[in-house]
DNA sequence: GCTTGACCTCAAGTCGACTTGAACTGGCAC
DNA sequence: GTGCCAGTTCAAGTCGACTTGAGGTCAAGC
């Protein structure tokens, strides 16, 4: 296959190619070539993406997924950072569900304030100390 | 109980004082009086701190957070709104958990690439929708 | 009454991941 | 050969939730 022209790349992995850009100016990526003034990627680069948008789901900083990848292009794992991670998710989902449920809890409830309803005040003091984590869920971007 | 001075509120909740403020200025907050300088809030503060962890874990902005709370004081919280964010909720648990499973997999599999490995293609592939939603998972914050 | 130290205000900085704007350039169509 | 358009660069802007810094003020202790 040819190598893609940095439109082409945008088109079909759905990246906006000034995220190419950007993500080739934080060496996660590099092109093959230019044509004039246009960019050149080598096909691959859509598995790349690929990587890349799957380290995101998991987690990892840019920065973090720079580092996976070897100076030759292969994947460099560290099985212990992936660990980790999981670990790290593992604590997350279990926050999170716990908060759902008392979302959905709330949603329902009849009392008629909710810091009257004992299952409300249970959940609010299970978050105290998880404030102090310092986490920050999910949120969706634009 | 007598007001509380900021300083008293940043110990007994652990939240910094400068958090304080600013939750104030965001109107999340509002002091009784100062005493000469310093501010004085009603003990109810504490409470109130951890109904705005709460949100935060739930995912909610400092905006929505506000709305929560009626000019009187009062929770008003939308049951719908709350409804709405329990079910993103749990479509972000799923990716999570579909993330956590695949870091511990590709954390033991002996493939020499990852690439090579079945799971780990499946996930990738898994993944490469995923990446559209523009979502990006829980980060721990300093 | 003067120093001190903790709080005050307000503007600006930080962090991560991008996006946007201004000014420029080069291949392709005509 | 020339004009257009989609690319290019680089700096700056954005977003959310805070933090930090500079300069000001006040209650309290000596």
């Amino acid at each position: 296959m040819r190598d893609l022209d940095i439109t082409e790349v945008a088109r079909r992995s759905g990246v906006p190619a000034s995220t190419l850009r950007f993500y080739e100016a934080r060496g996660l990526l590099s092109s093959t070539g230019r044509r004039g003034l246009r960019r050149l990627f080598a096909p691959d680069v859509l598995e790349r993406l690929s990587l890349i948008a799957m380290g995101r789901a998991a987690g990892f900083s840019l920065e973090d997924i720079a580092r996976m990848f070897a100076p030759d292009g292969r994947l460099r794992l560290d099985r212990k950072l992936l660990s980790a991670r999981a670990d790290e998710l593992d604590r997350t989902i279990r926050e999170l569900s716990a908060m759902r449920d008392g979302l959905r809890h709330a949603a329902v409830c009849p009392a008629p304030s909710h810091l009257e309803c004992p299952t409300f005040r249970r959940i609010l003091r299970s978050t105290a100390p998880a404030a102090r984590s310092k986490r920050t869920p999910p949120k969706p971007r634009r």
